[in-house]
DNA sequence: CCATACCCTGCAACCGGTTGCATGTCAACA
DNA sequence: TGTTGACATGCAACCGGTTGCAGGGTATGG
């Protein structure tokens, strides 16, 4: 019904213009083949009749298609937008434009989203990927893939190491005279919760402490919040949450339980996204997801040879633990004393 | 350097299974045509070899690249991921693919990202616009447009009208007896602040308070904090935000000057974004941002003529005031007496 | 003044599908 | 048995750019 007045083609430009096809092409593609005056012209002309190239034509003859997809596990979950933001502003700055989905957790879905992908990107950024390992190396064969927080030999990876801040989340519970404390964990398929419990883990084995592992559903509020009678009933008197969402969830759910933090249960999340909302102030990790999506995009153009960054490349990005209100010393002790 | 397996095109399935070209195509496209046999064969060898049909050549044949673009102007506000996401999974069931920019509010890259994506898609959806009516009127005659949350007319759109909670705020926040109040107002150029901004004064008026008009500088965290001095010298006693993040920077700045909420100052906030995390959790409006997102999936649709959804639509969400416990008598009342 | 080279531009094939039209085949019907 | 028509398939043009190659024009040097 509305008129969607037809955008001119090359042809028409050329017409107008008085001279080849291949000019009106080149005049925007590569001008210093042609004469400044003959460049002029033509521009002249295309602006007029309002001409815009047809990136389905140019990309079928270059095989290029100028898009790039950028796949999430959730784009709801607050961690990702910062990544997916700085991913996108990368992209457009080399005249990239970026495809999203989400991908809602299941491996099974990525793998079906990155087919549908296939023929028009020309490179898949990976977000906490779920697919298996052997169908990962499979996929690579096929298409130029970047993985952020998955560990995968042989594909270019970004990695946030929230280890070693972890360890230190550890050791200051520990400081406050914490003996047992829980690490609520994430999605188990995870190369990030993997990694996230293995550093806890070596943490807590080092200082002597007891160390129960609580599974939560999603890394979710609400699962944080269900989750707060397995974590009374386990003994422990501090946490660690697979994230700030879950962290939170405890937090609400104590809170309506009249437990305070941190007087009566000490507790720390991570990913640094909603932890500056929250009251008390949440003590979390703090990574560099902003940084992440810029690199893994500029990893991908690498591939794509539109820079000159190298290849099979991994980058592993530091975390910094900060501190705030919701640690202090665990409300009933068993053996150590307190440290003030 | 990777091999890249290359993807057979149709010239060379169809002579693998000694057909036209043609029929390939129709074997996928139109297979009612063919015989049920040669669609079978034909099939065969295309899973054999691998066989992707490049979008790229049938967009190019088509006209129809399958593609849309979704606009918003802070991937990072929590407001618009779930739009994000209703949006992307409606898109998903009629087989489009969605491009997400950042445009950061403002209306110039917005208007440039449109002409980028102009070529690869074949509709935009563009949530809380900053560009001028008349560029947007320009605009509709080249591509098929949806608008969330401005209200233009001639252009299909989805509003989300905050308005009735709104004044339902304000009428809470007079039962309280509170005779001041003030509006931290949001980007003055959207229709959403605007919108917001005269139901607000239409009560205030309506009920004989007074209204205090604050703007902020972005709808944040940080503006949120920055403008808590301003409040206290215009010596209100009880504030609406634009949105939840204002909100919750002012309660932050707030509790950060040993000043509680509800007991020292009443705030609401909007979008129901934050609002659950916050401690008190913050009375704000809810609205159907994921509902809104898949109409405007839908309307755009319409337009192609994909669905059979009527075209110059326009659909508006009502939202609904969640009480929580962030409203409260005022500090220092002048007039009236208090309810309880 | 002629030869050489370079610069600019045009020609035409090609990218990989889609689709209107023509052709051929075979069954059904008179 | 001849005619009609439905059905299946092939042919070839087309979508709108890109690009290797060739040719004409002009400037430059001998």
């Amino acid at each position: 019904m509305s008129s969607k007045s037809r955008v001119p083609t090359i042809s028409e430009i050329a017409e107008r213009a008085g001279v080849a096809r291949s000019s009106v092409s080149r005049a925007f593609t590569r001008p210093e083949l042609l004469s400044a005056k003959t460049v002029l012209r033509i521009k002249r002309v295309a602006e007029e009749l309002g001409y815009v190239p047809n990136s389905s034509a140019r990309a079928l003859s270059t095989g290029k298609t100028g898009n790039i997809a950028f796949l999430v596990p959730d784009v709801a979950n607050p961690y990702f937008p910062p990544m997916i933001r700085s991913a996108q502003l990368a992209a457009e700055n080399l005249d990239y434009c970026v495809f999203l989905a989400d991908f809602e957790e299941s491996g099974l879905k990525e793998e079906k989203l990155i087919e549908r992908f296939a023929g028009k990107v020309e490179g898949v950024i990976l977000i906490s990927s779920r697919m298996p390992e052997d169908r990962l190396q499979g996929l690579v064969e096929k298409i130029p893939i970047v993985l952020v927080n998955r560990d995968v030999p042989g594909i270019p990876r970004v990695l946030i190491d929230a280890g070693s801040s972890l360890k230190q989340a550890v050791r200051l519970l520990a400081n406050q005279g914490h003996q047992e404390i829980a690490y609520l964990s994430g999605p188990s398929v995870t190369w990030t919760n993997k990694q996230r419990q293995a550093a806890i883990s070596e943490m807590t084995n080092e200082l002597g402490l007891q160390l129960v592992v609580i599974p939560t559903e999603k890394p979710s509020l609400e699962s944080g919040q269900a989750v707060v009678d397995k974590i009374m009933s386990s003994g422990v008197t501090g946490a660690i949450a697979f994230n700030d969402l879950i962290a939170h969830g405890i937090m609400t759910e104590l809170s309506s339980r009249a437990l305070g933090v941190p007087d009566s249960f000490s507790i720390v999340g991570c990913d640094n996204s909603i932890s500056p909302f929250t009251n008390p102030p949440l003590t979390s990790v703090s990574n560099e997801t902003t940084e992440a999506g810029k690199i893994a995009c500029e990893m991908i153009m690498g591939l794509l040879g539109e820079t000159d960054s190298k290849n099979d490349q991994i980058t592993v990005l530091k975390t910094l633990l900060i501190e705030r209100e919701t640690i202090g010393p665990p409300q009933k002790k068993i053996i150590s004393s307190p440290d003030l």
